[in-house]
DNA sequence: CGCGGCTTTGATGTTCATCAAGTAAAGTGG
DNA sequence: CCACTTTACTTGATGAACATCAAAGCCGCG
């Protein structure tokens, strides 16, 4: 949150970056070099802003690594979280070739790397490049569709199955692990699925009681992983 | 609903057909005249379904005239829709260049004429005609965009909010008409919504009630718009 | 005509938000 | 570094919002 964001011209790497399957796989060597050099790296610590909604968007970016969230507030001041997005899910997009502003707010929940490119460069890339235009559209369409089938799935749940489901998508789709550092505070989880922090804490509260998961603080465990799902799936 | 689907090769009239500008604005007349050839114009009467959930992409399409649901079964067999598209908001696009499966159903909700293209045939045109993809682009985030904050906006409403809400969705932006036919039932309000149907048809009667609208089966007359949009920001 | 689906209303109970109050943790300024 | 302030977390009590169950009328259709 202190920590200074550091902004540095990156040395050319982009050559072996896991994420060039995501949208450059069918751009050349020669290609990739030129947007290599005008790319720029940024780093965010937990819980920077990196854009915000109504903001113009002058620049075409992407998650190197970390995570973060999509958020919006309403006229109250009340905000609501869309989504959680890890690399290959990125998101910054959204808006990009639909808006010339910025619709969500993106916000680091862990440090996150962020590669950014000047939008006119890229949409004047795109203009010439249609294979790769349609890689950015099937990763575009890809990772909305994702959101859309989340927030569908949530909807159709109660208080119980939406925070099993939440612990679950951190679980199993973000850290692969039974054990982790929950990394949103009680009151996302609630901006999140739509519920009051209370409940949320309740909630949590309720599941220990039932040697569902541990609590220590933010780390949980999961304890009975099926129990979590079926309640999530919802009986 | 009983009536059977015509199909038939349409006379080439896309040059002045109004959807040019969607994602043929940049596309030379001698292109849309091979785009025309292979062009099918398909209508569905009130009620039949133009895909299903599930099945296999054939076909790139998008709506010419009517209004469509798009919506998802879940394993119970309950449904859930999560948008209704126009000409323009076309949507059957959806998943077309992320999954080679529809994730959504599209029925019509109204008369409905929808403009069929092969899809290989349009992905080969798509490579080769990077102003094409990137109109396309911007069309299906754009139309994403708006079932995002759709959701979000109801999400965020209590039952009389969520229901001023689609009174309004219909009267100002669809049929921008004080008064109207529903072209859905109460369930699909419901379905649409997250509510239940009795709870839907309660709040009708209680807007009916204190005069804020008049019902006729389903034609729906808004008496006290002002009224409609403050439940529906909500106060 | 009768069946199934849509609509409507009422009664009842569950789920959830709100209010309140207190503890713990974390950031802030002197 | 400590007092101070704010933010996060937690639990309980209460009432409002909403789902569920039940029953009946309506309409279109085979």
């Amino acid at each position: 949150m202190s920590l200074v964001s550091i902004m540095e011209k990156s040395t050319c790497s982009c050559e072996n970056c896991q994420l060039r399957s995501l949208f450059f796989s069918h751009v050349s060597m020669d290609e990739l070099n030129n947007i290599c050099d005008i790319k720029i790296e940024k780093q965010y610590s937990k819980g920077e802003s990196i854009t915000n909604e109504g903001e113009r968007i002058h620049e075409f970016l992407y998650m190197k690594e970390g995570l973060v969230k999509l958020s919006k507030t309403d006229i109250d001041g009340k905000d609501q979280i869309l989504s959680f997005s890890k690399p290959f899910d990125f998101v910054s997009l959204l808006s990009v070739f639909s808006s010339d502003k910025y619709k969500y707010s993106v916000t680091a929940i862990e440090d996150t790397t962020v590669c950014i490119l000047d939008l006119e460069v890229v949409k004047k890339f795109a203009q010439q490049n249609a294979m790769f235009t349609m890689d950015l559209m099937s990763s575009i369409s890809e990772a909305t569709d994702k959101i859309l089938l989340d927030n569908l799935a949530i909807k159709r749940k109660h208080l119980k199955g939406r925070i099993a489901h939440v612990l679950l998508y951190f679980s199993d789709y973000i850290y692969k692990k039974d054990e982790f550092e929950l990394p949103i505070s009680r009151r996302e989880i609630a901006e999140y699925i739509g519920m009051t922090t209370e409940n949320v804490i309740r909630t949590l509260s309720e599941f220990r009681k039932d040697n569902i998961i541990k609590i220590f603080g933010k780390d949980i465990l999961i304890a009975d992983k099926k129990r979590l799902r079926s309640i999530s799936e919802f009986g």
